[in-house]
DNA sequence: TTGAAAGCGTTACCAA
DNA sequence: TTGGTAACGCTTTCAA
């Protein structure tokens, strides 16, 4: 059924249906409710291809995520933010439509997104520390919003994860429980978030008056055989760390392996500390969480990045926003004060 | 720019540029050219929602992913399949609408996206063997595919793995090893894969003459904690399985956790055969692989159902087509000849 | 308070 | 081989 045939059979004119249907004010309130009535028996539904092409509207959302390789996954963190903001999207009419983008300096994506008209604005995913797309994005215009953040370039919105203070208070803990020698396992520092990351750790070693070393720190793919691998490396060197601090649920789970292999306990004599992507997958072994989880804060920051874009395609001037979720994302896990054979 | 701009500045009709660039044959290769020349310099790219009301194609495909409770991510199968479909799609010059809804049993979702044409049909995740959105899809009449398969209703195309035969396969393996008692670590069996999973198990045992032991059969969410207490459980009963056969990779990394903490290794007193979600993120412990990954069948299987869709799609009367993956999804993790312990 | 008609950017039919 | 025009299903302006 549509408006034609809507309005032919309550013997209406199109425009009052379609006025009674949008609750403009000047329709009486006998035909309003008459019309909604018939509508609704009637199942009538508006064509949403029609109302995009009158209002010049897409009442679309598209959401980025590169491909970076074929091996690429896109990661549970970006379904569980597409998932919430899906819902905010839902909540105000408006549709989502995701993009695998093959590469990340592939212009026509963005390009082809604007002219086609399919969608009103774009969230990004994934940022790189250098990231080609912000500069075709800001030529192109379409109002966007980057899940995570760039360090090249200004005056964009975000919403990001304190990925540095998250790391740097938890460096801070293991220092605090007298730790001297933390291992980094991070993720590829050319994602922004990894990079972030590092940083926060070096600086509280720093602050601490810790020397950085470079063979306590590695970046890579977040497997469970990387954690496995890369922690048996570093357990067998002669100074070897009395903490991990981790980068994903899935490479703890191999530095726990690791840990067990070479006879060590967690909690007794080697610390770990995680940021775990997916708390609910991980077993805390009993020990209390230092912060809140991951799960919750990647559903807010959906939420947050959704409404933002929304707000930014009604008010397409407005001044570049950002939020930076101060939940802390890091969970300590068998953290334990330093063992007597960490005295360096 | 649009086609009536591109067309004054070649001086011709908008639908003769319509034509030359639709690659209609009635069009001149002089004019052809001449038209696609500018259109490319203009960067004139048409607009999907004009496209889409005049010809009635939304040029467009659902996914639809329930979320079952507000603590369920999509999983990243669910990612896979979709990034995988989502490459078909931009291929043939569709896009891609996912849509995440609430509750598996409100029909609106479907009505409501067939009545508002905004897809051309339907890509269902995660279906149940009793699921009552293929009743509703089926009288919308929305061409869709289910990616799985219910256990109610008849008459609709699909695509699956082979979960029954892949752990009957696995079943099998371990009694042809002379494992009497194995446990199986299943997914919740409200879903098909995981009703499908156990019955080829059950299958295997009534083959080999093994009586099925409800002591070592559990259903639950994947999570590395009910690998873990659920392993540990049945280890320390009276008479413990010799074997585990396990439904996610995730779960096994629990398993192999209950295992290790037992006192027990794996691949000497216990065997641990994996469905594995996620390959690459798994340490095989040297162990070759009996079958090949899940990774690349997911993919397989994205595709395949992306292209049944849009094939049902350009001759919506075809019969009902499914594809069962015949590629294998378990993978030999430390399997080994039973220990002396599994005397039954 | 209601309606007629133009317009959104395409495609497709019918003429020329 | 080309062009004029109706049609797709809505919204919106202008008139009544």
């Amino acid at each position: 059924m549509n408006l034609k045939q809507l309005s032919n059979q309550l013997q209406l004119s199109q425009t009052t249906v379609s006025r009674a249907l949008n609750d403009y004010p000047e329709v009486s309130e006998a035909t309003r409710s008459r019309v909604k009535l018939a509508a609704a028996k009637g199942g009538y539904r508006p064509d949403m291809r029609a109302i995009s092409l009158a209002t010049g509207k897409a009442k679309t959302i598209g959401h980025v995520v590169p491909m970076a390789n074929k091996d690429d996954v896109f990661s549970p963190i970006f379904a569980e933010f597409i998932a919430s903001a899906s819902q905010t999207y839902s909540q105000y009419g408006y549709e989502l439509m995701l993009t695998v983008e093959k590469s990340r300096d592939d212009a026509s994506t963005y390009r082809g997104l604007a002219a086609k008209r399919a969608v009103d604005g774009v969230i990004l995913h994934s940022p790189q520390t250098d990231d080609p797309r912000l500069a075709v994005l800001q030529e192109v215009g379409l109002p966007f919003v980057v899940h995570g953040r760039m360090l090249n370039g200004e005056g964009y919105h975000w919403v990001d994860m304190d990925n540095h203070n998250a790391f740097k208070l938890a460096t801070k803990l293991l220092l605090d429980l007298g730790h001297r020698r933390i291992a980094l396992l991070n993720g590829r520092e050319e994602m922004t978030f990894a990079w972030l990351r590092r940083a926060g750790y070096e600086e509280a070693l720093n602050d601490g008056g810790v020397a950085i070393n470079s063979e306590f720190m590695a970046a890579d793919d977040l497997t469970e055989r990387y954690g496995y691998q890369k922690a048996g490396a570093m357990l067998s060197m002669k100074v070897a760390p009395t903490a991990f601090l981790v980068s994903s649920y899935i490479v703890a789970l191999g530095v726990r392996r690791a840990i067990s292999q070479a006879g060590l306990v967690m909690g007794e004599q080697v610390s770990v500390i995680i940021h775990d992507d997916e708390l609910s997958y991980f077993d805390n072994g009993g020990v209390k969480p230092q912060f809140t989880s991951t799960r919750s804060s990647v559903r807010q920051a959906g939420y947050e990045a959704s409404k933002m874009l929304l707000e930014l395609i009604e008010n397409p001037d407005k001044e570049p926003t950002s939020v930076l979720m101060d939940t802390q994302l890091v969970i300590g896990s068998s953290t334990g004060p330093c063992p007597s054979l960490s005295e360096s």
